[in-house]
DNA sequence: CTTGACTCTGTAGTTGGGTACAGGGTTTAT
DNA sequence: ATAAACCCTGTACCCAACTACAGAGTCAAG
């Protein structure tokens, strides 16, 4: 058979036969068909397309947007790729902002902290309170998606 | 009364009624007692025990961390808040160290990607593809948490 | 004394990306 | 022929941190 089971595939893509019947069911890989047994059978280029979403949500791209990097893989404008690879950039740089607010409130609070005694004035416990001196220097409100 | 209802306490510590409940079965905050009639009354202290929660999780600790640090707010050594602490900073350094890979990668990607044309060879895709060039730059196997 | 606001418990749903069965049917190798 | 290995559907479960009811009881103002 030129085909592969749904086993086959999940051994060559190195993914769980589960993740592929979620994935299908998903909307993310179609099976070229089903035997007279109703076993679904693959081609091969499925394997590069579980290789595609692997590396995409290395990327960060939830399994929505790796559908729609696939859809537009097969017919679609490097304007819209552009487009959801921006947006996601953007998204990317705002968590690593987010992040780096938290190091900084960590870090200044870590730094002054002697390590010994008991936690009352506790300049960690401090930074996480209110007006503590070190959340003073960098403390703002988040946005939802900290 | 000098003590708060549940919708008092939600109102000042301006979090959900259901918030405080689910705060309570998991540990985090605790109703003075109740009334004749099965109402949950609180110490106003409880209003700031909700906004150190509140901080503490802008600062990116787990609610269960958040428990951890409460605790050790009253009778802990300020070496178990710094172990905490630590340990989180470390965390959150990793996850930036993450997002900034995806950043290096995808704007390398985008700047290579003239933004006009179909999407065959477009370099977002290729830099998703194994070996893509932008990929070629800086790809390397993820973590778990990413 | 009634109305409306408040609260109670308990259960289920949300998001995202799967994982883990249970209880069957199919296929293959010997 | 039969055992092992494979596959099917459908459902439930996992993490976190809530949120949303349903259906009942309680409390305060007028």
């Amino acid at each position: 058979m030129d085909k592969l089971s749904i086993g086959q595939l999940a051994t060559a893509a190195e993914v769980g036969i589960e993740t592929i019947r979620y994935y299908e069911r998903e909307g993310l890989i179609t099976a070229a068909g089903r035997t007279a047994g109703n076993y679904r059978y693959f081609d091969h280029k499925e394997v590069q397309r579980l290789q595609f979403i692997r590396r995409a949500q290395q990327l960060g791209f939830k399994l929505a947007e790796c559908r729609s990097l696939l859809d537009l893989q097969e017919g679609g404008s490097r304007a819209q790729v552009r487009q959801l690879a921006s947006r996601h950039l953007t998204d990317i740089q705002a968590r690593i902002a987010d992040l780096q607010r938290m190091q900084a409130i960590l870090g200044q609070a870590l730094a002054d902290c002697p390590g010994t005694g008991a936690t009352a004035d506790c300049p960690i416990i401090s930074a996480i309170q209110a007006g503590g001196p070190a959340a003073a220097k960098v403390f703002k409100e988040l946005p939802d998606h900290v």
